[in-house]
RNA sequence: UGGCCCAUGGUGUAAUGGUAACACAGCGGUUUUUGGUGCCGUCGUUCUAGGUUCGAGUCCUAGUGGGCCAACCA
């Protein structure tokens, strides 16, 4: 049997184990989003590694809702995050299961390690268990409850289901140690009493199972063979196993890896939905947001999202990666398939003095350079038109060479001009550029034999569509978003979203689609948003093109 | 300051005891009717100290640095 070459470290363990013919040679992962928020990128990499790994040694993957914590909870999420999951183009069949499937064997299971003299119904508060757990270097104490007979335990929490003590009143806890180092093993706890309704088990259940006795025994129920969760779950792995020898259930293995860092982005849901609450951001699914749905939203493909997974690797070590590695794997793809159009978000008019008032040409375009398949445009052509206010300088620095005064530029697609003269109102502004055309530089049968450098993107004003262009860019300013003290206000880019209400574009662009990515010409890649309507587009930037020049120009 | 995890260019990831490599970022050049793309080049890496070994990024010990753990969250 010939396997794929293992790529990370978990594929080694997933190999070895196949090789030495653990569970039947079989591989089954799982991925157990908590349904108390949106997805986000962070998530996207864990779905590509549980749903990928399986996929490459021959093994399936559950979708599974981790929905044991009722107050947090939601359908709405559910909802989200499946249409994520199947957005990133993942299946997961039929195998959509959830832990409050599982609520009834559960509560089995704590009969059964209560009958083993090994978990007890403790009655102290929140703050007396905390006290008496003690600190990793001192000894807990012993809960006067610690003692309490099998009977009277199985009695008590009997009637913790049954509804007959109130909120937080009393704990099913493990009875394990009073002198691990490990804080999970002091008498960790297992159910807790909480009267909320459920999104999907109603009001039947009072009692709910905490993570630690929920998570590891539904990857037991459904035989999961590899389960893989990130770092912070690591000092859990020897409660995990004890639970799976005691209640001698089948022996899933925990496996970690580090969580996703990203510069200039925030990862917790816990920030991302104060977020969206404080109304910083426009929704879930604001493209400013790196949400699954913000990042479809803003125009990233799945693919690329793939893409970026499979380059940030797996690995145990803490990591940061760098946005431009995001930016780059969304250029790299809408570079081979996006539709080449020309628009100017901040205009200039410009009047091509020496071209005949009212004619019009139609001029071919080609639409993308990197794909001869997509073919060609006619873009129309007069003596009226918009260049972008940055491609003219008055007094331009050295190596320019976009337009200004008594300089040369091509159109691009259509003639070389020279400006003549600029028109300025009270203020100062530059308001006008009077410009002539060579005639005999059209593009594609230049004879004018005038040689210029810089090729300038144009709409022809009377035929110009008005849409509106919204400029996305990063969310927060400071690059470790994470590490820093500073209120959430602070940090926030100011200029993460500008916009644009009246953008002059070619006037194909009226039937703009939203399957289709588009390039703006030397400005960026951009995408149909959905509060397009039939009079108004709107667009929305999903990343500026690299900008050579500007680099240059501000070092 | 108890225990656990981690340590390879600026950022990530590989090298499985035998010549430290790939990508991103940066820098330079070239091509170009997008200062985009492509192409070429360049920069720069094994935390420290001991040990094992013919040979250590890899194994061992200690140190240093970073992270995690004392929620009726997951």
């Amino acid at each position: 049997m010939k396997l794929p070459k293992p790529s990370n470290f978990i594929e080694e363990i997933v190999v070895q184990d196949i090789k030495s013919g653990k569970h039947g040679g079989r591989v089954h992962t799982r991925f157990p989003p908590e349904p108390n928020g949106y997805l986000h990128i962070g998530h996207a990499k864990s779905i590509a590694l549980n749903f990928g790994l399986a996929a490459k040694y021959g093994g399936i993957t559950n979708l599974r809702f981790d929905d044991t914590n009722p107050a947090k909870e939601e359908q709405e999420y559910v909802d989200a995050i499946r249409k994520d999951i199947k957005w990133l183009g993942y299946d997961w069949g039929d195998r959509e299961y959830y832990a409050s499937d599982y609520f009834e064997q559960l509560y089995r299971m704590a009969i059964k390690l209560i009958k083993k003299g090994l978990a007890y119904v403790d009655d102290s508060t929140p703050e007396e268990i905390a006290h008496h757990k003690g600190t990793p270097t001192t000894k807990a104490t012993p809960t006067p409850y610690r003692s309490r007979t099998i009977e009277e335990n199985l009695d008590l929490f009997y009637r913790m289901r049954n509804g007959e003590f109130d909120d937080g009143s009393k704990v099913l806890r493990a009875k394990i140690s009073l002198d691990s180092p490990n804080m999970h093993l002091r008498d960790p706890l297992l159910y807790r009493i909480k009267r909320a309704h459920h999104h999907r088990t109603g009001d039947k259940w009072c009692i709910y199972p905490m993570y630690d006795f929920a998570h590891g025994q539904s990857d037991s129920l459904e035989k999961i063979t590899h389960s893989i969760c990130t770092l912070e779950f690591l000092p859990h792995r020897p409660l995990y196993n004890w639970l799976i020898k005691q209640l001698e259930i089948f022996p899933s293995r925990q496996i970690e890896f580090a969580r996703l860092n990203l510069t200039y982005a925030m990862m917790s849901k816990r920030k991302l939905l104060a977020l969206v609450n404080e109304g910083i951001v426009h929704g879930w699914d604001d493209p400013r947001m790196l949400t699954i749905s913000g990042l479809r939203r803003r125009g990233y493909t799945p693919s690329s999202i793939r893409e970026f997974a499979h380059r940030i690797g797996i690995a145990k070590r803490d990591n940061m990666i760098d946005m431009a590695l995001l930016e780059f794997v969304i250029r790299e793809e809408l570079n081979r398939i996006a539709m080449r159009v020309m628009v100017v978000t901040h205009p200039i008019k410009v009047t091509i003095t020496n071209y005949p008032e009212g004619k019009e040409e139609l001029l071919s375009i080609i639409n993308n350079p990197e794909d001869e398949s997509a073919g060609s445009r006619e873009v129309p052509f007069s003596k009226n038109l918009y260049i972008e206010q940055e491609d003219f300088m008055e007094n331009p620095p050295k190596k320019w060479f976009r337009l200004s005064p008594g300089g040369k530029a091509r159109l691009k697609g259509a003639y070389i001009i020279q400006c003549d003269e600029v028109i300025k109102d009270s203020d100062g502004q530059v308001t006008e550029l009077k410009c002539t055309y060579f005639h005999d530089s059209k593009s594609g049968q230049d004879q004018s034999g005038i040689k210029v450098r810089g090729v300038l993107h144009w709409v022809s004003a009377p035929h110009a569509y008005e849409g509106e262009v919204r400029l996305y860019d990063r969310l927060f300013k400071v690059e470790n978003v994470g590490a820093s003290d500073l209120p959430t206000e602070e940090i926030i880019n100011p200029d993460s979203l500008i916009v644009v209400p009246n953008a002059k574009m070619e006037p194909a662009l009226k039937n703009a689609s939203p399957d289709t990515y588009y390039q703006f010409m030397r400005k960026g890649y951009f995408c149909i948003d959905p509060d397009s309507t039939d009079d108004k587009k709107v667009f929305n930037r999903t990343v500026t093109l690299k900008d050579g020049w500007k680099r240059k120009s501000t070092k």
